[in-house]
DNA sequence: TTGAAAGCGTTACCAC
DNA sequence: GTGGTAACGCTTTCAA
């Protein structure tokens, strides 16, 4: 049951238990004829080196630490899979931890992945709060932020810009002829909505055009808080062409009310998401919205982190990446005798 | 920058470090006094047990390796959540590794979570052969694969009853008034897959109907895949007034050929799914589905797990879960008149 | 080129 | 109750 250990093969092989682990490390201080020895006992018993051990003494695991609010979020899920085929490629395994959108369980967590060691920790934070409460570890421990764009904190963050992307997507809704769009969902507390109603409101002035807002006062923006915003929004008259969502899920959630309503999307109104995640691309769904390029966010987060843990006395980096518009078709041109 | 030890708060606290592992550990050989004394300090120092070291003398780690095909898939990401949320209640962390369908390399993430000394590993197999490539591992380190019925192997596993699922499906399907009935994407190679379709088989059988089976020669059932076959079924003409899909993934394949086809659901043709991913249930897909029951699954693989964990001379537990029919709006009652 | 031994931060055993 | 110390499995000096 005992696995079998670099002495365990000292002794078969009739060297020290140093020879073996310079074989088996591949120093070059060595014989060759010793090496290959040493190589084939390792082999035939079945060796596997104990990576707790080395760690022990290298101050180094090769983990990185992943907390997102939850992996069954398509955005998460869809991140955590990209970090973890990158940081594999460059050598490192990734810890999940879930914080379920609670500040004191991120805390929890952090602490919980420092106490194991892990060389880094890529976050994605529940609130832009997250990184104050976090202050004390951040100091010791290599941390890059993901999604959020702490702009004014003195810490590494890899986020997309979140206002130039609603602001791509207003140029897009006036291009097909809208001129009353709502911006539907807007949630205090995040910076990347802030950010994003932000570019509506701008984008608005300039089009001189009037900005609608329907406010969210839920802690996340998912596909049931949508629905019912959408329920009460939808309730009152509809002055508007257009609407425009502050996420994809808050629009699968505004789809969901209008399908009961019987409201055709875009025939009757045309809807736009933000995030662009796996659902959106669903036959029946086919939500036209703005892009967060997954994969570079997440090779972006992992690389930077590599170079902080690499590199100790580095600064802290700001990464801000280019979303993009993808045309689907919940999005109409308006003819001119709207 | 070095982290605080024992040795440091030993020091500071005026007694020897072999006393403070004990204030730490809260061993009931000490003093209430001096107890109280070395927590404080330690806490006054921010010291954070290194769970490596202790690791490497408790020889566990209460790590968990989790495998899966990716986690980007919904089936696997809610899995994976709820395998997170359960062994964290049981006190254990998650290392995850995406095998992306590639049997060598769930061979190799396989080799490095025992090198990681995970306590145990839960694994989603990508194919119904995954155990045999790791047979070598298997007896020394406790292994749960989860969704694949492997009934003949001495391994321990966690799966629905697939043929249950079907039955059950097809029951519901002829109490709506559906002779003909087409199953869709049988893929060879699973075990699930091959129960399914014995479920469908027999249950036609029995109602005294004749089988149609669409095959499917994908080594995934995916959209795309789904998609694919859909259109090359659906050019043939359709004698049919039912679909029931090996899967979610390959229903919403099916669902997007026929939007794109205008063949409507349920109007022209009724479509069942199995899984019940969270796709399911979004507006405008409202896919009538086969459950399997992710949460249970989930505890009950960790359980089962941290069972040969504790008990390692324990055998192998088969546990089978029972599916469960999702009714929403892709099938519809057929009348009389049809 | 090889071996002996120290050390990584804990726990656990044995004295006192 | 408390302190000293070996041990866990590895890497890395320092000698030979």
């Amino acid at each position: 049951m005992r696995r079998v250990t670099i002495k365990d093969i000292a002794k078969e092989a009739n060297v020290s238990y140093a020879t073996v682990s310079r074989a088996l490390s591949g120093s070059p201080e060595i014989s060759e004829k010793t090496r290959a020895h040493v190589l084939e006992v390792s082999k035939r018993m079945g060796y596997t080196k104990n990576y707790i051990a080395h760690a022990m003494v290298k101050k180094r695991t090769g983990l990185i630490g992943l907390i997102v609010a939850s992996v069954k979020n398509p955005f998460m899920s869809e991140l955590a899979f990209h970090i973890e085929q990158h940081a594999m490629l460059k050598g490192y395994n990734l810890m999940l931890c879930n914080s379920s959108h609670d500040t004191e369980r991120e805390r929890q967590v952090f602490e919980v992945l420092i106490s194991r060691q892990v060389d880094g920790i890529i976050i994605v934070p529940t609130s832009a709060e997250t990184h104050r409460h976090l202050a004390p570890y951040l100091e010791t421990t290599p941390t890059v932020f993901v999604g959020e764009n702490l702009r004014d904190a003195a810490v590494s963050y890899v986020a997309i810009d979140n206002y130039r992307g609603t602001r791509i997507g207003m140029e897009y809704l006036y291009g097909l002829g809208h001129r009353d769009i709502l911006y539907f969902g807007r949630r205090k507390g995040s910076v990347t909505h802030q950010l994003r109603a932000n570019g509506y409101i701008d984008a608005c002035e300039e089009a001189g055009i009037e900005p609608m807002i329907c406010h969210s006062s839920y802690t996340s923006s998912s596909i049931q808080n949508g629905y019912q915003l959408a329920k009460t929004l939808l309730a009152k008259p509809i002055d508007y062409t257009a609407v425009f969502a502050a996420t994809d899920s808050m629009a699968l959630g505004f789809m969901k009310a209008t399908s009961e309503l019987k409201i055709r999307i875009p025939k009757d109104l045309s809807l736009m998401g933000f995030d662009n995640i796996q659902y959106a691309e669903l036959p029946r769904i086919d939500l036209t919205t703005i892009e967060q390029p997954q994969q570079a966010i997440a090779a972006t987060a992992v690389d930077t982190l590599l170079e902080r843990i690499n590199n100790p006395q580095a600064g802290y980096a700001h990464h801000v990446l280019s979303p993009k518009l993808i045309e689907r078709g919940t999005c109409k041109q308006l003819s001119d005798t709207e």
